[in-house]
DNA sequence: GTCTATATACAGATAGAC
DNA sequence: GTCTATCTGTATATAGAC
């Protein structure tokens, strides 16, 4: 069986142009909020030009939330088991804290939240490569820390979520409501460590 | 000047069924995908009487994001000076915790976050009733144990603030996002226990 | 005041020319 | 493969009969 394709080949250099458009387009007004009209006119291609590298707007918003979910994982390499642990989780606190108030991070939640209902499978598979897979990375390394006795910790996955959570704030949810007003980032700063402090004085051994 | 009104008076009992319905409609749904036809039809009514007792569907769902701010305060009740920390706290990241999973309030969350680019100043609203409130609440009561030497914190807002945020948890990120699967309650309000617990020891005098 | 019927706009998706 | 033009459905909102 030849793979070769009939014909012109189709233009990877607007596919890419259509699907960083509808990236932008869907993460910033939602899936609603944007039409295929848009996206094409955006992109600078025809609508059917769109439809003809994505089979209908479902699958286009698949196709950007599976992107995203792969920005949003965090990488493992700040959990050194050697580091003293305050180092560490201060710089997992902040690296997960400049993560969940990046543009994509609350575009993403708002879309997948208004999406919620209508397509359940697409918010599972963020939940699983985002927030789901970062408590475990966590919960793996406290478990560690805590048979080093270097940390007193009953139930590790209970501890990873609270961490975590804590460090949502209230600065990720006037981002994600979009409410009027400046988001002080030095105050945040002084939020997480404040969050990294309250934990490691719960758990010291 | 005369408040009477020519000609039949509207029928206030079609108002609050077509309230009731649309405030249902627009927590399941959210706005764009709730329709002024579905909410006629579901109200038992014509669509041209949802026009009359509602300019259009911004104002009908504004109200409705209105009724529901007040519902979502949550009474100070429970934070009697008197009683116990310990006991107090318990009680209301219990309360809260069953606030925060309630269908209501996960409905106007994903209806908010839908439409927050579009309508700011509904966000703002409910973010000012809502959790705004509750964290001065919150913050009024520990700075005045503090004060009184039964907690030791230095900043009760930002106590506050983590207090509140530990508590949403992943339960309710995975109600938000409609991640399948069943929510064990039983777990849950151990996860409340254990923050209350988490928050104890970490400014325990 | 309330209904049925309709004006108007725009969405997603497709047909056919080049 | 890509474009322009169009089909089809459905949304908000309104006009006019009763």
């Amino acid at each position: 069986m030849s793979t070769a394709v009939r014909g012109r080949p189709k233009s990877l250099e607007k596919k890419k142009r259509i699907f960083e458009v509808a990236i932008d387009l869907f993460l910033t007004n939602g899936f609603d909020n944007t039409s295929m009209d848009q996206i094409a006119e955006q992109a600078g291609v025809s609508k059917q030009t769109v439809y003809s590298h994505f089979r209908n707007k479902e699958e286009l918003f698949s196709a950007c939330v599976c992107e995203k979910c792969i920005a949003y994982e965090l990488t493992s390499e700040f959990l050194d088991p050697d580091q003293p642990c305050s180092e560490t989780l201060h710089k997992l606190g902040h690296r997960f804290n400049q993560l969940l108030l990046s543009p994509e991070a609350i575009g993403i939640k708002r879309a997948l939240c208004a999406t919620a209902e209508q397509q359940p499978k697409l918010s599972e598979m963020f939940f699983e490569a985002g927030p789901k897979n970062m408590i475990s990375v966590l919960t793996n390394y406290l478990e560690t820390q805590s048979k080093a006795g270097k940390l007193s910790i009953d139930d590790p996955w209970t501890a990873a979520c609270q961490f975590l959570y804590m460090i949502h704030g209230e600065a990720q949810m006037r981002l994600l409501l979009n409410v009027p007003g400046q988001i002080d980032l030095k105050k945040v700063d002084c939020y997480v460590d404040s969050c990294v402090d309250v934990f490691l004085r719960a758990h010291a051994v």
